[in-house]
Parts: C-alpha cells; sequence; structure tokens
RNA sequence: GGGACGUUAGCUCAGUUGGCAGAGCAUCGCCCUUUUAAGGCGGUUGUCGCUGGUUCGAGCCCAGCACGUCUCACCA
C-alpha cells in the first residue's frame, strides 16, 4: 500500500469517526447529467433561479478546485460531467466537514438548485453533500488521461473514467447493436442462441481452443462459427433466424483480429446470395442514417463512402485483374502453382488450390478493397459450405463485403444439397490431409439434419466489431472490445517476474476447480 | 512465431559524455467565497521492468528474460 493511498485510506477513518456511513446502501437521485444539461443548456441564471425544483445527483469527482471557503467540483456520471459548487455558509456544518475529507476520484451525492457561473457553465449549487464511496487509489492524471494502452485496456474501468471518448465509441457500439437488433425484429427475424461449446468446430475454416467437460468426459471446441446450428434451425422450419454472439478462434491476435470476437450470423429460407447483398445494403443504409452524417467515414486518414450500392466483382476476376495472371491460368492448379513459383518466389507454396487462390488473393487484391465492394462468386474450392453457381458450376454464390481492405461481411445461397455437402466436407477432409489444418470437418449430424431437407436459402455472417470500427473510426479491434485478451500480467506491478513460480501457482489453483467457486 | 521500438514517482513525460533521480499534474501544509488544466507560497513522493555482466562508479553500456506498442505472417 503506497502513501497516496494510506493518505486516502485515514480519511476514510475520520470520516467513519464523524458518523458518516462510509459504504451506504443507496442515493435516490433525480437525474442523469445528460436530462439536467439538455433540459437547462438554454436557460439564463434568471430563468434557472425561477426552477424551484431541488436536483439530487451523484458522481465521481473528477476535478476539484478548492478557493479557501468555496469550491468547485466537476462530477461525472458515467456518461457526462456536472459542476458543482460548494459553499461553507450554504451547507451543513456536517456536509461540510465531509467534504472537507473529499478526494479527486471519490463518489458523492449532492442535492441543490442550479445556477450559471460568470462564465456561463451550468452548475449545481450544493446545499447537501452525500459520502457514497472512497477512492482507495488516485486517478490517472486530469489533462492527459491514461495514455498506456496496455493499462487502458487491463483496467478499462479507468480508461472509461478518464477518456471520456472511450465511453462514446462503446455507447455507439450499444446503440448500432441496438439498431441491427430492431431492422431484424422488424423483418420478422427470430433471435436465437446456439451453442458455444461444440463437438464439432465448423461453420469456418480456423483453429478452434479446445475445452473439457468433465462429466461427459469429453473435449469440446469453443464454436468458431454457429452457421451448422443455425442451419439445422432452418431444417426445422425457422424460417429466418439471427444470432449475435461471440465465435472463439486460436489464432494470432492482431489491429483486426481478437480471438473472441462478436458475430452477426442470419438466415432466411426461399431467398439467395442476391437478397442479402441488398438486404446488407439496406441494413448499413439504415446505420449511415442513424450514425453518421453524409454516409461517409474517415477511417485511418482516408475517406470512404458507406452509401450503397455497392460494386459486384467476381472473386477469381479480381484476382486475374490485379495479379495480372489470365482466368484460364487462374483456374489450372499446375499453372497457378508455376505463377507463386515465378512471382512470389519468397512464399511458401501452399498445400492447397485453395490456399493458393486465397494467397492470390490476400496478396493483390484484399488491401485495393477500400471503397466498400462486394467480392462475389468464390471457387467452390474454398466455399464448402455454399451453392454452386448456377452460371459456373467450378464457382458457388457467395459474395463477401469488403470495406478498408477488411473482410466485413460472408453470405451464400446456403448448400442445402446434402450429396453434394458431404462430397464438399470430403474434399474438406483431402485438403487436411495435404496439410490445411485449418480444413473443415465432417459434422455427420449436420448433414443428416440436411437430409431431412433444407430448403433453399440464403446465409450471412457480419463482424460486429468491424463494423463497429468502421462507424467509430477505431483503428484498432482493441478500441471497440472493452476486454481484449491480453496476455496475463505475471505478479503485481512491483514485483519481481518469476514467470515460473507464477505459472506453477495458477496451474495448482487449477487442479481443485470446485474450490474456485 | 519474425522484426523494430519501448518499460523512470499514482498519471503524463524529460534525463546530455557513465558521475547526487528530475518536471508538470496528483498528494501534504498555509493563503484564497464564481473557478475552468484555478492561482500564490512551502514540502513529500522512486526496487529507473527483472536477472546477471562490464566499470572506481550504471537509469544510461553489454547479455538474457518478462511484459507492452507497432509491424509482418495466419485468420474475420
Amino acid at each position: 500500500m503506497d502513501d497516496l493511498s494510506q493518505i486516502r485510506l485515514e480519511k476514510l477513518q475520520k470520516l467513519e469517526e464523524l458518523g458518516v456511513p462510509t459504504y451506504p446502501y443507496e442515493f435516490n437521485k433525480t437525474h442523469d447529467f445528460k436530462e439536467i444539461i439538455e433540459n437547462y443548456k438554454q436557460h439564463s441564471n434568471e430563468e434557472l433561479e425561477k426552477v424551484e425544483q431541488v436536483f439530487k445527483i451523484a458522481g465521481r469527482i473528477i476535478a476539484l478546485r478548492k478557493m479557501g471557503k468555496s469550491s468547485f467540483l466537476h462530477l461525472f456520471d458515467g456518461e457526462e460531467k456536472l459542476q458543482i459548487y460548494i459553499r461553507q455558509d450554504m451547507m451543513p456544518e456536517k456536509d461540510y466537514a465531509v467534504y472537507k475529507l473529499l478526494d479527486i476520484g471519490d463518489i458523492i451525492g449532492a442535492s441543490g438548485k442550479l445556477f450559471r457561473t460568470h462564465s456561463g457553465e451550468l452548475t449545481l449549487l450544493a446545499a447537501e453533500l452525500t459520502f457514497l464511496t472512497k477512492s482507495i487509489h488516485p486517478l490517472p492524471e486530469k489533462w492527459h488521461g491514461l495514455q498506456d494502452k496496455e493499462l487502458r485496456y487491463r483496467q478499462r474501468y479507468l480508461d472509461l473514467i478518464v477518456n471520456p471518448d472511450t465511453r462514446k465509441v462503446f455507447n455507439l457500439r450499444s446503440r448500432i447493436i441496438q439498431q441491427i437488433r430492431l431492422f431484424f425484429y422488424q423483418q420478422g427475424y427470430l433471435e436465437v442462441e446456439t451453442p458455444m461449446m461444440q463437438p464439432i468446430p465448423g461453420g469456418a475454416s480456423a483453429r478452434p481452443f479446445v475445452t473439457r467437460h468433465n462429466a461427459l468426459g469429453i473435449d469440446l471446441y469453443l464454436r468458431i462459427a454457429p452457421e451448422l446450428y443455425l442451419k439445422r434451425l432452418l431444417v426445422g422450419g425457422m424460417e429466418k433466424v439471427f444470432e449475435i454472439n461471440r465465435n472463439f478462434r486460436n489464432e494470432g491476435i492482431s489491429m483486426k483480429h481478437n480471438p473472441e470476437f462478436t458475430m452477426l450470423e442470419f438466415y432466411q429460407l426461399y431467398k439467395d446470395f442476391n437478397y442479402y447483398m441488398d438486404l446488407t445494403e439496406n441494413l448499413i443504409s439504415l446505420l449511415n442514417k442513424e450514425f453518421l452524417e453524409d454516409g461517409r467515414i474517415v477511417f485511418q486518414g482516408q475517406e470512404i463512402s458507406l452509401k450503397p450500392p455497392y460494386p459486384r466483382k467476381k472473386y477469381m476476376d479480381l484476382i486475374s485483374e490485379k495479379a495480372g495472371i489470365s482466368l484460364e491460368d487462374l483456374w489450372d492448379e499446375e499453372k497457378l502453382k508455376a505463377f507463386i513459383e515465378k512471382n512470389m518466389p519468397t512464399e511458401d507454396m501452399p498445400p492447397t488450390y485453395g490456399k493458393m487462390l486465397e494467397l492470390l488473393f490476400d496478396h493483390y487484391v484484399e488491401a485495393s478493397l477500400q471503397q466498400p465492394t462486394y467480392v462475389t462468386y468464390f471457387p467452390k474450392a474454398i466455399s464448402p459450405l455454399s451453392k454452386k453457381s448456377r452460371q459456373d458450376s467450378r464457382e458457388t454464390e457467395r459474395f463477401e463485403l469488403y470495406i478498408a481492405g477488411m473482410e466485413i461481411a460472408n453470405g451464400f445461397s446456403e448448400l442445402n444439397d446434402p450429396l453434394d455437402q458431404r462430397g464438399r466436407f470430403e474434399a474438406q477432409v483431402k485438403d487436411r490431409e495435404k496439410g490445411d489444418d485449418e480444413a473443415q470437418l465432417i459434422d455427420n449430424d449436420f448433414l443428416t439434419a440436411l437430409e431431412y431437407g433444407m430448403p433453399p436459402a440464403a446465409g450471412e455472417g457480419i463482424g460486429i466489431d468491424r463494423l463497429i470500427m468502421l462507424f467509430s473510426g477505431a483503428d484498432s479491434i482493441k478500441e471497440v472490445i472493452l476486454f481484449p485478451l491480453l496476455r496475463p500480467k505475471t505478479g503485481l506491478p512491483g514485483e519481481s517476474g518469476e514467470p515460473g513460480e507464477q505459472a506453477e501457482a495458477a496451474g495448482a489453483d487449477e487442479t481443485e476447480p470446485g474450490a474456485r467457486r
């Protein structure tokens, strides 16, 4: 315990000696700061004098300016800040004694009337003060806030207290998700929740996290996608379903990747992928209307227009154009291999044809897709769950929406032919044997479901975190996830890092799971 | 996993050629009844990430480790 905390604990002790409840149970506030500011922002001092209402408010002290027998404090209620004015001659003696023991960071309630200061700031003249909670630790500095990204993520609560923009991002996130839900509810979609723990991780190409169910004695996987379960619901007759929930992928962490991330998936019977490209444009139009001035965003210094419609370009055409390889050669595995050997000599040769295509796409195409673009008709080799194209059986009715070089959405006409699906899974098995450890696994239970008959349907997934990045201008996915995954700290700040001991201690904890709760 | 950079007071950051550990804010004391990063005067505050090495002497040089940030790879 450092000196600063010691001093604050002593103040807490003094409050107790004064008979002040130091951890009271409730405080009946009458207004949020936002309400007060919005209702009275136009009122002059004369008008405020006529307001009879007494306002009871509560918040955390984030600034404290003492001037002899009076003080101005700024309180922060999590969303807005409001100034309160304290005068010794306007307040009960006991409350003033409490005030003198306050620190920045403490949480208090106050009641009184509103007025405007000489400089025009709407301020509450405190007639009463209620102590609510002590902050034993000092807050980060008022002017620079909390800059250290690591501390901002590890101690997000501090970030939220001292960096107002952080709160704005998460408010926006909540409102966007709310609008998305509304959008689907209004079209008659049913919101569902499907398993996070799956015996066979399916629906995407990614490495899963493994976990263990002791009672059943089986390994389970945290889901990499909800897709195969949502399609079971289509078989069951749910005509329009969506799910907003976490997916888990055991991959690297980057500005665009967090191991757990939020995915919106939605499905509708009797529709195809064209319908969902249109629907996605409608959804983004709605979000534009709600959250953007003119449908434009500035993302990493670049202006991007989110105004639909978006151009639709074939996957193979894009590679052919950007990489400078003929379509004929692109469809020929041997010629493609030769192209990679010649033009990308530093790359390891991908183990499968599909991986070769992805290599070219990532290398030549992805970064060029800054303005919103639908990439369409993905080859069958890399789309094991999509229906084959009506026009070219080598391709599928699949699209991905790219914005700012990021994949935002992925949708297709869902493959509902169980025999074709089985064949696609078997092709995936072959890919796995060739060394593609992300190839999908056969899910026989899912195939059985398809065999009962899944109507034609469209399906799509949208990466919510990335969508929020676009609308908030955040340059990192960590800025839109409250608690992004960080390596756990070994030892407390100041302690010497003895990683071996720490790991051992953590391991010992794990051996008695029952003792943990 | 690779590379670059970083880690100094509660926070934001300086720290020169290797020679007493610094500033602002916070905090403590005094003054101050309309301040706005309030102001004035005076104090306190450190395992310089960890471990070792070089040196008469290391925040600074060297090695290893830990953690972070950025970036590349993989992925959405």
